[in-house]
DNA sequence: ACATGTGAACTGCTTCACAGCG
DNA sequence: CGCTGTGAAGCAGTTCACATGT
């Protein structure tokens, strides 16, 4: 039973639930039963007190003395992260990280299908892709009715951004994983996520820069 | 001059910096002389305090009672970002995520060059690219002596990615973007950013999931 | 004895509010 | 008078430390 949570949990926090899955799924297809708050944080790169804190929110399934059972935790964090059913996602722009995001199988894996990608260039509109047809983006609107999209993955030059994601949501679509350089602004129960790849790296090169300093 | 700061930068705050040097790139290309921190916390969707503390850890190069002059302030973001110079980029990992970001015209627009594309996969070895031919992994530590890379994308999958990292670090790179699900575990002088989007998916599930309890 | 679960302390980022200055 | 620059206050996330349970 998911234990309604009140509180708000923080996108950390979140982050590293997923951590921990991806982890556990792992020394689970090993076959190991039990595994302690301490082995779990070492392999998310963080503490015991960290791994027990961000459980603890959504419980407490771990056995004193032993750890937490690696099956029964496994499915609770499915559960916690809405992973238990499958969510249809939507890509639009089908320039080269769209393409790299549509057949990206690491999404298919995790229950994230793609059931449609978009695309406003006409040279590409129609053309064939991974078993999907690139579809025009003015279609978007009517199709997702019947697609019932509940993800979009916005993959578009960052001067459409913002203009793309307001036909998105025109569409119905709450959930959108934000790929353009640029801030998004939204109806707030949209909710959005960034991937800014262009400030990650600027992140890298302005610590890359200061390193003598420190 | 670039004043030396003692006091450690928080990531937040440098990515901050990167969005706002991203619009004020476009506001005076637009001419627009000075700009207020109230104009730009909107455009980077945070308030005019943060911007403010932002600027303010590198020096006070606003104007009372009239803003920033934003020719100087892109200099100066950029001096601080480290996109005074040109970095030289690897890409590790000839898959799908890679050749994307190979092709990635923004990262060459902001001083990133890609110089070499590396992989493990003798069917993809010496195949053309973008004007890179994929080079074989074993040859990235006698490379990266006369390439000087600075940075390495990291696009391998999770289960190869810590051995490969670690070769990465042998040849002396000192930065890695990292897009394998995993953490990394490296000297800590190598400066690591993780850009992991089954992770951010899955915090877009999980608050799509517990939309209605809020 | 061992490892969880959690209030309390701590650390650090963000917001407030206003003095300072063009 | 408007907008910056910045200490101080507020708040949120992390770490500590220990009581609790097996």
């Amino acid at each position: 039973m998911a234990r309604a949570t009140n509180r708000r949990i923080a996108d950390s926090t979140v982050r590293r639930l997923s951590l921990y899955l991806r982890y556990l799924e792992e020394v689970g297809g090993r076959g190991l039963a039990t595994i302690s708050s301490e082995t779990l944080a070492k392999l998310g790169g963080t503490t015991s007190a960290q791994v027990r804190k961000d459980l603890s929110f959504f419980g407490s399934f771990g056995k004193r003395g032993l750890g937490y059972p690696v099956p029964e935790l496994v499915s609770r964090l499915r559960e916690i992260l809405g992973l238990g059913r499958e969510w249809q996602v939507v890509i639009v722009g089908a320039g080269k990280i769209g393409s790299a995001l549509a057949q990206y199988s690491g999404f298919r894996h995790r229950g994230f299908r793609v059931v449609a990608v978009y695309d406003n260039n006409p040279a590409k509109i129609g053309t064939q892709w991974d078993g999907h047809s690139v579809r025009d983006i003015a279609q978007l609107v009517s199709d997702v009715t019947s697609l019932r999209a509940d993800i979009a993955v916005l993959a578009v030059p960052g001067a459409a951004a913002q203009e793309t994601a307001e036909v998105i949501v025109r569409a119905g679509i709450h959930g959108i994983l934000n790929f353009a350089p640029i801030q998004l602004r939204l109806p707030e129960d949209v909710i959005v996520r960034a991937v800014n790849m262009a400030a990650e790296l600027e992140v890298l090169s302005y610590a890359l820069a200061h390193r003598a300093e420190r």
